[in-house]
DNA sequence: AACGCGTGGAA
DNA sequence: TTTCCAAGCGT
């Protein structure tokens, strides 16, 4: 698709460019719950949580409402214990944030007296607070002049000022913040990133984009719209199986608690051999995805006194009536309701 | 600098 | 079905 080329760059006038984007959102700008707030821990929570993550996953499951039931406040979170901690994070992936979301609570009482701080610097010392959420906490929670760029702003520059270098490579990067920082409405900071940023989401999608209505179309300096933003080439998906063991003994089954790394703290079935496995009836099989793999969830019907059945290091006995209460990832969940 | 970390929605 | 990848961060 060719569109029309731009009349003049953002930097040319950057005050009209502004006043073209304010503007719009002005006027068609969305309602987030975390737009109606400047309490800096209600947006650092939602700003954690989109980390990676989309709008309508975070709102449409509740995830951020329910958050900000059980910890209203920093001393809450603070105090949260791992268990209600995960389970209010279950399903909502990269389970790292929940906890380095609650160190920060913990930081913030124990540096700031309880006060998130307006600067840069005391907000980038934070664990889990970025480059971009300490951007985002300064200019959505209290209105300052700080730069952000997310994705979104990133695929909105590349494609404003035509720029094909691969955005995650270290000058694009910044020269993206660069260029947000010298665009950025200091009257409006808060309007100005939520605008730009929506304006990825709306009309500047990935993929082919909705040019025609776009209300800084003016200013766009490609004609190709949908070869932006270029990315590093990202490394190839591996097929992997993954055999699990249907342990079952009186009321109970055998499930196996994750230690150090990936989803830890969460249970899971218990991982046994595929060698040991094999030869016991599949209950039960689907795909997920984590991270570079695409894993094949084999689950077989173990009898007790199989070799498979010895419980490893991590297995508990669980209530059959007491499961489904527990942090279980998405995958290991639908299997077991598949097959309890 | 490149990789690990989750999940699900959309094209 | 496959592929892409989303309001990133830490190492």
């Amino acid at each position: 698709m060719l569109k029309p080329v731009a009349r003049q760059s953002p930097t040319d006038d950057p005050a009209a460019f502004r006043a073209a984007l304010g503007g719009w959102f002005a006027k068609h700008g969305k309602d987030y719950p975390w737009r109606r707030t400047s309490d800096p821990y209600a947006v650092l929570v939602s700003e954690v949580m989109l980390q990676q993550t989309q709008i309508a996953t975070v709102l449409g499951r509740g995830f951020y409402t329910r958050f900000l039931e059980r910890f209203p406040d920093v001393a809450t979170l603070a105090a949260a214990e791992d268990e209600i901690l995960l389970k209010t994070w279950e399903g909502l992936g990269y389970y790292r944030r929940a906890r380095m979301l609650r160190e920060s609570a913990k930081a913030v009482l124990e540096r700031h007296g309880g006060n998130f701080p307006g600067e840069l610097e005391p907000l980038l010392a934070l664990p889990g607070i970025g480059r971009y959420t300490a951007g985002a906490v300064l200019s959505f929670a209290f209105d300052r002049s700080a730069p952000i760029v997310d994705g979104n702003v990133a695929r909105v520059l590349a494609r404003l000022f035509d720029r094909a270098d691969p955005i995650d490579a270290g000058p694009m990067q910044k020269w993206l913040w660069e260029t947000a920082d010298v665009l950025l409405d200091r009257d409006h900071p808060r309007a100005h990133n939520s605008a730009i940023m929506e304006l990825g989401q709306t009309h500047c999608r990935p993929g082919v984009p909705d040019c025609l209505s776009c209300p800084v179309a003016v200013f766009c300096a490609t004609r190709d719209p949908a070869s932006l933003p270029v990315k590093a080439k990202r490394q190839a998906i591996e097929e992997i199986d993954e055999h699990t063991a249907l342990i079952r003994r009186e009321g109970q089954i055998l499930l196996s608690r994750q230690g150090r790394g990936r989803r830890e703290g969460m249970w899971r079935l218990p991982v046994r051999e595929k060698a040991d496995l094999s030869p016991l009836p599949l209950l039960h099989r689907r795909k997920y995805g984590i991270t570079r793999y695409r894993v094949s969830l084999h689950v077989h019907d173990c009898p007790a006194g199989h070799p498979a059945a010895i419980e490893a290091e991590g297995d508990e006995w669980v209530g059959l009536d007491r499961w489904a209460e527990l942090v279980i990832p998405p995958a290991d969940r639908a299997a077991l309701e598949a097959v309890l």
